[in-house]
DNA sequence: AAGTAGTCTAGAATTATATTCTAGAACGAT
DNA sequence: ATCGTTCTAGAATATAATTCTAGACTACTT
């Protein structure tokens, strides 16, 4: 990734984050950056192509931070715990990132992101792949695939939200057992 | 409300969410409600203005929802039994009026809307006053109360939003029992 | 070393789109 | 019926995204 590019991205984080998306201008952005106008079209086709970098750059950081913690011979609780300590200590420590997922994700959705969709498959089927051999090996409950992420994810993510958001103070990883002992309630069997 | 208004609105969600907020001119919401672009300025006074109108329309539906279930008798499991299950009824009835709050809230937000702000305290600050009467009661667990709208929506918020973005078929109707299951063991004593 | 194809940068020109403005129509109160 | 107010219409304006053209840089080839 040439240099121009994460400079991009970097000043198109700070600033879609502060003043919003609709309110930043291409001009700002080269203010902000130095790029010129021309250079950052011809980098990222348009301000939703700047987005979808943003976004992109901050889910694989995450997905990183994921794959250090999490190895093939965890049990399913012990995956449940790392899954949640890691994210919830990412997102506490990366708060401008995870903005940008929970804020903007949405918009790319809706704009069709293809770059997102295959993220999506790549993060996402590979984890419920593992969760449905607990399912079979009866590590965790007999439950719809659908149900699992959300009973997993479910409270710490509406918990970063409101942190992100500003409403509560102390940060995801400060609850990190809460969130473990909701999800393991909820899955096993 | 006049007419003119709740047509505008009408269109606006249904443009809205198919075409994305972007995407969509207000040549577009003035050929799909028939309503000229001055009045459409003199109603809402922007385009977020009319965002603004069609996220709170949104949300006061769903508050009217949960007020005729919700009354001052119900025990706390009851409550949160109610609060699921209403919840999840009324976003599988109006899958259109949900996408707008999981979707476009964030913008509203980020734009500083008072309107949005009212909402949240007319509807979150009571509802946090029951759950710390029943905490004080001890007929749920002592937590900090940041937590507790996280363990009770979570489960229920994060299998909506994939069912709004069609990656599950199920409608959260359908789960109630589970995600009541969790909320209960979350929350109990 | 000079040539050359490809990539990148710059900023002006263009196009698209939100917003404002002006004039007049409809409405309600007195 | 008249006055003031609210509402509608659509053209004019302003703002901001995108495209375009020319040139600079880079890496590879001979």
């Amino acid at each position: 990734m040439s240099d121009t590019r994460s400079v991009a991205i970097a000043s198109a984080r700070a600033l879609f984050l502060t003043r919003g998306l609709e309110a930043t201008r291409i001009e700002d952005l080269r203010d902000a950056s130095g790029i010129s106008t021309g250079s950052l079209y011809h980098h990222f086709g348009s301000k939703l192509g700047l987005l979808e970098a943003v976004v992109i750059s901050a889910l694989a950081d995450h997905k990183r931070a994921l794959l250090e913690k999490l190895n093939e011979s965890l049990s399913a609780f012990e995956a449940v715990q790392s899954l949640i300590a890691t994210t919830a200590d990412w997102i506490s420590a990366n708060p401008d990132a995870a903005r940008c997922i929970f804020r903007f994700r949405g918009a790319l959705e809706s704009a069709g992101s293809s770059a997102l969709k295959d993220h999506n498959r790549n993060e996402l089927i590979p984890l419920l792949k593992r969760l449905e051999g607990w399912i079979k090996n009866g590590e965790i409950r007999a439950l719809p695939m659908a149900l699992l992420l959300p009973l997993l994810h479910g409270p710490l993510h509406e918990y970063a939200r409101a942190w992100l958001a500003g409403r509560v103070a102390a940060p995801p990883s400060a609850h990190v057992e809460v969130f473990v002992a909701a999800a393991w309630g909820a899955l096993r069997p």
